[in-house]
RNA sequence: GCCCGAGUGGUGGAAUUGGUAGACACGAAGGACUUAAAAUCCUUUGGCCAUUGCGGUCGUGCCGGUUCGAGUCCGGCCUCGGGUACCA
C-alpha cells in the first residue's frame, strides 16, 4: 500500500477536532463570508451519496474562501422535528427525541468521515429548547405585529390599537382579513373579547377558521407545499378539505416584497420563476354587482375588466357566504344538493373531475353595473373560494372554462373582443372560446374600438368614478397554515383566556414540549398535547395544543448560527452586524415553494423589527442536482421460453429444409412448432408435464396422421442431440416421440445482458449494486446473497455475466442505495469528495454510478507518488523549477481559481489530473512547484494535502495558508498554432509567432504550402484572422 | 394546458465571449512488467470509407435561418426532466 488513506484521514480528522481548526469568531479585521448548507432532517436511513454532494461543493468553496483570506462561517445542524420520528414513536412507543438523537449521532459520524470544515461549536438542533425558544419568540413577535402597508413594514400591534382608538378602522391601510369597518367609538365600546377578535384580523400570526388540507392518515393538517396532487408529499396519503381553527402566518402581506426581492438576489432563473408562479401576482380590478331585488352585492375579481360587457352570467364558489342569502325558494333544493355534494368530495376526487362541468342555478340574477342587464347567478366548484373574492363574472366568449360551462348549461355567449382583420362568426358555431389577449373591444358600449390595454384602463377608471369597482392586485399565494395536530414540534407559546389566545411573556420561554402517555390524538380528537398533564399556565389558563410545522424551525436557523450559544438573545447585534446574511446557500430546488419562501418571509419580518440587517437571507443560492440511483438488473430465465426460442432459431427460415410455423393453432389447441410439409409437431415442455400429456398428444397425432416429437426442457443443454432427432424424423425414420429421463431439479438460471434472444425469454430483476462491479456480476456473491439463489446457474457472455441497468430513484427496495461509508472504506474520503465533484456540474441531476471512481482514486495515488520515490520514500528536490514546470503550476493555479469562482468543480478536478499527468511526464518533484499545488488542492482533498504538507516539513496546517496567485509571466506563449480553415472547415495548422499582426498572419497563410493544396487554384475571396484564435479562408 | 430547463462518443462529461467538437475520466481492445494476481506503464478508441503512409467524409435531438465561421444566436418541431394547474 503506497498511500494509506485510512490512517491518514483518521489522523487529520482527529487533529482538526483537537486543535479546533475550523472554529471561527467574528473578526472585524477580516472580511466575512458565510457559506451555508440546507441542514438535513436526520432520518433513520443515514446519509446516502446524494446528500453530501452539496456539502462537499460548499465545503470546497468555504475552504477556498478561507485560503483567500476570508473569515468563513460554515456551520451545520439538524432540522430535527419531523414526521418520521413521530410515526416511529406511534408504532413503537420510542420517544421521538430518542430516535432523533440516535439518528443525529449517526449523521455526525458520517459527516465527520468526509472531512468537512464545519464549526461544530455552532451546531443547532431545532428540537432543542434552547433553540426553539427563539422560534417561539419570533412567533410571539409575529402575533404582536400587524402589517402597515403605508410604511410597507410590520409594526407593533400597539400602534394599531392607537389608531383604532383615534380613528377606528378608517384611514388604515393594512394587510388584514375581511371584516366590517368600524369607528373609534365602536372600538371604545367594544369589550375585551371583541377587541381581541378585531385585532386577530390584523395580526401577522393569527387564528382563523380555514379550509385546510386535512390528512386523516397522518392525523394532521398540511401546508399547500406539503400536498401534491391531492396526496401528502410525505407518505402519499389522501388529503381532504376540512374547515378548522388554525394558526396562520400572514405571509400574503409580504407577497409584493417577496416578489420584488427576487430581483436582487443571485438565484437561478428557474428557481425565481417557481417562486414567482407560486406567489402568482395578477393585476386587474374588482367590480361590484348588485343582486336584483335584494340589498346584496357580489364583488368579483377579474384580470380583464374590459370584457365586462361580455359577462353573461356569474358564478360563485359553493362555499360563498351569499349563496344561501340569494338562492330562491324554488332553487333551494338543487343548490343544497350541489353544495352538499361538493363539500363531501375529497381533494383527489375534485381534481380527477376537473374536466367534468357541474354547477347549479341559484335562481337569483345580478345586474351588470354598466349595462344594467340581468344575468343569472350560478354556483360551481370551478370557482374557488380561496382565490380573489370567490366569485367571478363569467365571460364565456373569451374564457375556456366559462365557455365550457355556458355550453353545458345553454347560457348566452357574447363576443366582445375582436382581432383586427378577422371576420366575425357567430359564437353559436364556435368549438372553443376566442383568444382575447390582443384585439379591440366590440359590443361594449363606451369602450368600443379600444385596444385591450386601454379598454382595461378605461373600465377601471369609469368603475372607480361610479364607485362600483377599483383596480386591484391579487395573489395566488395564501397565508401559511402554521398549526399541526402533532406532538413532535414546537409548542405554541399561547394560552387561552375567555376563548381568546394570548402570548406567554418572554420570560416564560421556552415553553417546553410536555411528556405525554401516547403520541396519538385524544379520544375526542384533540392533538397529542392535550394528553399532557397540567398543560396550562401558572394561572391555570389552558395552553395551545397544536404544535408548529416543520418549516418553523428551519426559517431562521441561519441567523442563530451567527451566535448559536447566546442565552440572552436570538443572536447578538454584534454578530448579525458582522455576519449579515448568507453569501452562498447550497441546497435542493425541492424547497423552492416551502422553506425558501418561508425563510425569506421570516427574515423580512425580523428585518422589519430590526433584528436582521438584510432583507434577503440568502444572497446567492446554488441548487445541487439530485443524485438518482443507478439500478442493476439480472435476467432471470424462463426455461420453457428459452428452449422454445432456441428451438425456433434452429427451425425458422427453412433452416431444416422444411417450413415450420411457430405457435400453430388448431381450435383450442396450440402447438409450439408445426410443419405442414413434414406433417410434424414439436412440443417443448417440462419433463413432468410431458409425462402427463404424452398420451393425449399421441392420440391427436395418430388421428391426423401426424408425427410427433416431445422434447423436455432439460434436453436443451444439448442442442445437437435434439437437432439430430429432428433430422431423423424429417428423413422419415420412426423414432419414439418421447424418451423418459430423470426429472431435473429446477435451479434459477440467469442470462447475461447481451446474450442473443435474452429479451424473449428472461425478465429483469433488481440486484444489489454492491454485487456488481462495472456492470459485471460477482456470480459467487450473488449465489450467497439470498438463500433461494444458492446454486444459481449463469449463461455468460465472454466468460462474464453482464448486468442491465437503469436510472431510478435511490431506494432500498431497488437495492441501489450507495452510502458514503462503504466508499470511504474502499477509497477514502478524499476520493469520495473528488469523485462527487468529478461526476459533473453540481447543479445538474445525475445518476450515481461508481464506474469512474477508480480514475479519481488513481489520481490520488499518482499525486502522492509525485512526492515519493518508487520505494514510497518521501523526497523533494530543492532545485529551481524550469519554465515548463512553472508554466504547468501557474496554468493550474489560474484554472483552479477560475473554476471555483464559477462553481465548476468538475473541471477543476480535471485540471488537477492534467497537472499531475504533466508533472509526472516532466518527472518534476521540485518543492517550489509541488508546495503551492498542495495549497490549491487542499479544499478538494484536505486529508491528503495536510499529510503531504506536514511531510514537506511544515508545522502549521495547510488550512491556514494563502491561496497562491498565478504568475501570468509564465503563461505567455511566444507562438500559437493557428488552425486554418477553409469556409469554416479546419484543414491544417500553422505555427506562427504569438505577437504577429493580423496582416502578417494573412500573408504568411497565403504563402503557406498547404494553402495552395486546398484552394486548388480557386480564388481566395477573403481571409479572416482572429489573432490567437483562428484563421478562416473564404474561397 | 401553461411556465422553465436539458438533449454532445459505449458511459460521466469538456468546449468560460460565435472561433481547432469530444478535454479529463471510465469502459473496451491490444501490449509491457510479473511464476501468478494486484498495482503500474505504453498504444488504440465518435461513425463510415481508405489504411502501407497520406488522407477523405459525415457528425453536438430534427428541419430551416443568420454568419467568413453555429454545440453556442434566431424561428419551427420532437423527446426527456422539473414546476404548476379550474388562480378568473
Amino acid at each position: 500500500m503506497d498511500y494509506n488513506f485510512t490512517e491518514v484521514e483518521k489522523k487529520w480528522q482527529q487533529y482538526w477536532r483537537e486543535n479546533q481548526i475550523y472554529k471561527v469568531t467574528a473578526d472585524p479585521g477580516k472580511p466575512k463570508f458565510y457559506v451555508l448548507d440546507m441542514f438535513p432532517y436526520p432520518s433513520g436511513a443515514g446519509l446516502h451519496v446524494g446528500h453530501p454532494l452539496g456539502y462537499i461543493a460548499s465545503d470546497i468553496y468555504a475552504r477556498y474562501k478561507r485560503l483567500k483570506g476570508f473569515n468563513v462561517l460554515h456551520p451545520m445542524g439538524y432540522d430535527a422535528f419531523g414526521l418520521p420520528a413521530e410515526q416511529y414513536a406511534i408504532q413503537t412507543g420510542t420517544h421521538p427525541a430518542v430516535t432523533t438523537d440516535k439518528n443525529i449521532e449517526r449523521y455526525r459520524e458520517q459527516l465527520d468521515k468526509i472531512g468537512f470544515s464545519f464549526d461544530w461549536d455552532r451546531e443547532v438542533k431545532t428540537c432543542d429548547p434552547s433553540y426553539y425558544k427563539w422560534t417561539q419568540w419570533t412567533f410571539v413577535r409575529l402575533f404582536e405585529s400587524w402589517y402597515n402597508k403605508k410604511n410597507n413594514k410590520a409594526e407593533p400591534i400597539q400602534t394599531l390599537i392607537h389608531h383604532f382608538e383615534s380613528f377606528g378602522s378608517n384611514g388604515l391601510f393594512a394587510a388584514a382579513s375581511a371584516h366590517e369597518s368600524f369607528t373609534a367609538e365602536n372600538w371604545r365600546s367594544m369589550n375585551e373579547k371583541s377587541r381581541q377578535e378585531m385585532l386577530m384580523h390584523y395580526r401577522l400570526a393569527y387564528l382563523a377558521d380555514t379550509v385546510v388540507n386535512w390528512c386523516p392518515a397522518l392525523g394532521t393538517v398540511l401546508a399547500n407545499d406539503e400536498v401534491s396532487e391531492g396526496l401528502s408529499v410525505r407518505g402519499g396519503h389522501p388529503v381532504e378539505r376540512k374547515t378548522m381553527k388554525n394558526w396562520l402566518l400572514r405571509i400574503t402581506a409580504y407577497a409584493d416584497r417577496l416578489l420584488e426581492g427576487l430581483d436582487h438576489i443571485d438565484w437561478s432563473d428557474s428557481l425565481k420563476d417557481i417562486q414567482r408562479n407560486w406567489i402568482g401576482k395578477s393585476t386587474g380590478g374588482s367590480l361590484l354587482f348588485e343582486v336584483d331585488g335584494s340589498n346584496h352585492h357580489i364583488e368579483v375579481f377579474t384580470t380583464r375588466p374590459d370584457t365586462i360587457f361580455g359577462a353573461t352570467f356569474m358564478v360563485l364558489a359553493p362555499e360563498h357566504e351569499l349563496v344561501n342569502a340569494i338562492t330562491t325558494v324554488g332553487q333551494q333544493a338543487e343548490i343544497d344538493e350541489y353544495v352538499h355534494r361538493t363539500k363531501n368530495r375529497s381533494e383527489r376526487e375534485r381534481m380527477a373531475e376537473v374536466k367534468k362541468v357541474s354547477g347549479a342555478f341559484t335562481g337569483a340574477y345580478a345586474l351588470n353595473p354598466f349595462t344594467g342587464k340581468k344575468i343569472p347567478v350560478w354556483i360551481a366548484d370551478y370557482v374557488l373560494m380561496g382565490y380573489g373574492t370567490g366569485a367571478i363574472m363569467a365571460v364565456p366568449a373569451h374564457d375556456s372554462r366559462d365557455f365550457a360551462f355556458a355550453r353545458h348549461f345553454g347560457l348566452e355567449v357574447l363576443q366582445v373582443i375582436q382581432k383586427p382583420g378577422e371576420a366575425l362568426s357567430h359564437p353559436d358555431n364556435w368549438d372553443e372560446s376566442y383568444d382575447s389577449k390582443e384585439g379591440v373591444a366590440i359590443n361594449s358600449g363606451f369602450i368600443n374600438g379600444l385596444e385591450v390595454k386601454q379598454a382595461i384602463q378605461a373600465v377601471v377608471t369609469e368603475a372607480e368614478k361610479r364607485g362600483i369597482g377599483t383596480a386591484r392586485i391579487n395573489y395566488r399565494l395564501r397565508d401559511a397554515n402554521f398549526s399541526r395536530q402533532r406532538y413532535w414540534g414546537e409548542p405554541f407559546p399561547i394560552y387561552y383566556k375567555d376563548g381568546m389566545p394570548y402570548a406567554l411573556p418572554e420570560d416564560q420561554l421556552p415553553l417546553e414540549l410536555p411528556a405525554v402517555d401516547a403520541f396519538l390524538p385524544t379520544d375526542t380528537g384533540e392533538p397529542p398535547l392535550a394528553r399532557a398533564i397540567n398543560w396550562k399556565t401558572k394561572e391555570g389558563y389552558p395552553l395551545e395544543t397544536n404544535t408548529m410545522p416543520g418549516f418553523a424551525g428551519s426559517s431562521g436557523y441561519y441567523l442563530r448560527y451567527m451566535d448559536a450559544q447566546n442565552n440572552e438573545r436570538y443572536f447578538s447585534e454584534e454578530a448579525v452586524n458582522y455576519w449579515q446574511n448568507v453569501d452562498l446557500y447550497m441546497g435542493g430546488a425541492e424547497h423552492a415553494t416551502g422553506h425558501l419562501i418561508y425563510a425569506r418571509f421570516w427574515n423580512m419580518f425580523l428585518f422589519d423589527i430590526g433584528m436582521a440587517v438584510k432583507s434577503e437571507p440568502f444572497q446567492k443560492l446554488i441548487n445541487q442536482g439530485m443524485i438518482q440511483g443507478r439500478s442493476n438488473f439480472v435476467f432471470r430465465v424462463n426455461l420453457e421460453k428459452m428452449a422454445e426460442y432456441f428451438m425456433w432459431e434452429q427451425l425458422k427460415d427453412r433452416k431444416t429444409g422444411v417450413l415450420f410455423e411457430k405457435d400453430y393453432r388448431d381450435g383450442s389447441r396450440r402447438f409450439d412448432f408445426y410443419s405442414a410439409e413434414a406433417k410434424l409437431i414439436i412440443e417443448i415442455k417440462g419433463q413432468k408435464s410431458l409425462e402427463k400429456l404424452v398420451h393425449p398428444y399421441e392420440e391427436y397425432c395418430k388421428e391426423r396422421g401426424l408425427k410427433l416429437l416431445l422434447i423436455p426442457i432439460r434436453d436443451f443443454f444439448n442442442m445437437n442431440e435434439i437437432m439430430q432427432r429432428v433430422r431423423r424424423v424429417l428423413d422419415g425414420e420412426e423414432i419414439p416421440a418421447f424418451v423418459e429421463k430423470e426429472p431435473m431439479n429446477p435451479v434459477p438460471v440467469y442470462v447475461s445482458k447481451n446474450y442473443p434472444g435474452r429479451e424473449f425469454f428472461s425478465e429483469p430483476i433488481h440486484v444489489d449494486i454492491n454485487l456488481v462491479h462495472n456492470d459485471v456480476l460477482d456470480t459467487e456473491a450473488f449465489c450467497n446473497w439470498q438463500p433461494h439463489l444458492a446454486g444459481s446457474q449463469f449463461i455468460l457472455e465472454d466468460g462474464k455475466y453482464i448486468c442491465g441497468w437503469e436510472v431510478e430513484k435511490m431506494s432500498k427496495s431497488k437495492y441501489n442505495v450507495q452510502n458514503p461509508d462503504d466508499l470511504i472504506e474502499r477509497y477514502g474520503a478524499d476520493t469520495l469528495r473528488l469523485y462527487e465533484m468529478f461526476l459533473g456540474p453540481v447543479e445538474q441531476s445525475k445518476p450515481w454510478d461508481t464506474q469512474g471512481i477508480e480514475g479519481v482514486f488513481r489520481f490520488i495515488r499518482k499525486f502522492w507518488r509525485l512526492f515519493h520515490s518508487e520505494n514510497n520514500e518521501f523526497g523533494l528536490s530543492e532545485e529551481t523549477p524550469n519554465e515548463k514546470e512553472l508554466k504547468v503550476l501557474h496554468k493550474t493555479i489560474k484554472k483552479i481559481e477560475e473554476d471555483i469562482e464559477r462553481f465548476s468543480f468538475n473541471t477543476a478536478v480535471s485540471a488537477f489530473m492534467i497537472c499531475t499527468n504533466e508533472l509526472n511526464e516532466l518527472k518534476c518533484n521540485k518543492r517550489k512547484v509541488l508546495e503551492p499545488l498542495l495549497i490549491i488542492l487542499s479544499p478538494y482533498a484536505p486529508h491528503l494535502a495536510e499529510e503531504l504538507w506536514q511531510l514537506c516539513g511544515h508545522q502549521q496546517s495547510v488550512v491556514m495558508q494563502q491561496f497562491p496567485a498565478p504568475d501570468t509571466r509564465y503563461l505567455v506563449e511566444n507562438s500559437f498554432s493557428y488552425p486554418v480553415s477553409f469556409n469554416g472547415k479546419t484543414r491544417f495548422k500553422i505555427e506562427l509567432p504569438a505577437d504577429m499582426t493580423a496582416a502578417d498572419i494573412e500573408q504568411a497563410v497565403r504563402n503557406a504550402e498547404e494553402t495552395k493544396k486546398y484552394t486548388e487554384g480557386k480564388q481566395i475571396k477573403k481571409i479572416i484572422v482572429v489573432p490567437q484564435r483562428i484563421i478562416n479562408i473564404v474561397i
